[in-house]
DNA sequence: ATACAGTTTAACCAAATAGTTAAACCAAAG
DNA sequence: CTTTGGTTTAACTATTTGGTTAAACTGTAT
């Protein structure tokens, strides 16, 4: 027999992954449901056969994408290793993270731009990413001298900003350098050097 | 007699501050004719009465939002003074306008991701803005040992990263950092000076 | 053979929404 | 007073779109 699993999966999966793209690329008020269906090479009655609604799919899709962010950086906030490797370690990671979801971050963050209590529910059911630890590792940092003072939030927030940033301006970033889809890729990949080079440099006393 | 030009523009003002209110916090595809008119306190037939279509209406607010960002960016850039002296200058500057203008940044990166091209047209009909300079005088102090070795290409993103993500990412991150409205507008306050220390520090060799 | 899950086809409904129209209203200008 | 331009009202059209339905088809498992 065929395997029911995965012919059903199949399916399921085919409009996932067609729903992801076309919501990431128009929004949820943009995408359109014959689009994901057609995207998906099948038709709106079996795509409503699968999901019901759109705010169900879109549902799935958002939290999938939502949370494909959070879990690796709470791991590495969390991990018991000095500032500036786990500066590395974050910066690295994180730009990998958008090399290969490079769309998610506009996504995410226009949704909860446009229903912020309701999306950020979404997102965490209430937990907080744990940042706790990592601003008391600088704090400790700071107050033993080891690095130039600076508030937690500011520095977290520099490191993500410039990491998420490109991505997000990519467009406007690519026609206002120049830069082609290779050349804009080159750029991302000197920047994991780059941008962790720059934090430690600014932090160093 | 009662001004006409001053009632022409009291309306059509009203008119377009209220779309401008409506596209900024929900896209053009969510945007709502209705709700344009209610914002504005008049009705759709007078609405469609001003501005034939909602296109039109939308390129006047968007092609608005967009160019206040640009023309001070330039004569920034092209000023002539030192390095330092331009970075504090920069980002002094332009989270001022972020501050006045804190949710256009996120409403135009993502109209501009739906519809890259059409919609860069539309920002500069053509004309880039000029970095040249700016990149040529980063260029200039990195050969002359005045600075650490820095792409231009990357010294700009970074000060451009940490100016504006913190507006795009706003609702998550005044909940991640559990920030009310006042803390958020002070975090926002301190980092004016931040930004620009850490990039200098960054720099300093 | 038949039963059944997955799938297609094609038509359809209901709601939302952009945009139109015509008639009436009103206040100010001449 | 009359005209005129901005304005309202209210109904209407056309289109898009989310969602439904029923019937027929297909392959596979039993």
């Amino acid at each position: 027999m065929v395997d029911e699993l995965n012919k059903d999966q199949s399916t399921e999966q085919k409009i996932l992954t067609a729903a992801k793209a076309v919501f990431i690329e128009q929004g949820l008020a943009g995408a359109r449901m014959q689009d994901i269906a057609d995207k998906a090479g099948i038709n709106k009655a079996l795509l409503h056969y699968y999901f019901r609604n759109k705010e169900k799919l879109f549902d799935m899709v958002f939290a999938e994408a939502a949370a494909k962010f959070m879990p690796r950086i709470s791991m590495l906030f969390e991990a018991d290793v000095p500032l500036f490797d786990k500066i590395r370690l974050f910066v690295d990671n994180y730009m990998n993270l958008l090399t290969e979801n490079p769309f998610i971050p506009i996504f995410v963050l226009n949704e909860v731009h446009k229903n912020p209590e309701e999306v950020i529910m979404k997102i965490w059911g209430g937990r907080m990413p744990p940042i706790n630890e990592f601003a008391a590792q600088i704090h400790r940092e700071v107050a033993a001298g080891t690095i130039k003072p600076i508030k937690p939030i500011h520095l977290m927030l520099n490191m993500i900003s410039m990491c998420i940033f490109p991505f997000v301006g990519r467009p406007i970033i690519t026609t206002v350098f120049n830069l082609g889809e290779h050349g804009f890729n080159a750029m991302i990949e000197e920047r994991k050097q780059q941008v962790a080079d720059f934090v430690i440099d600014a932090l160093r006393p």
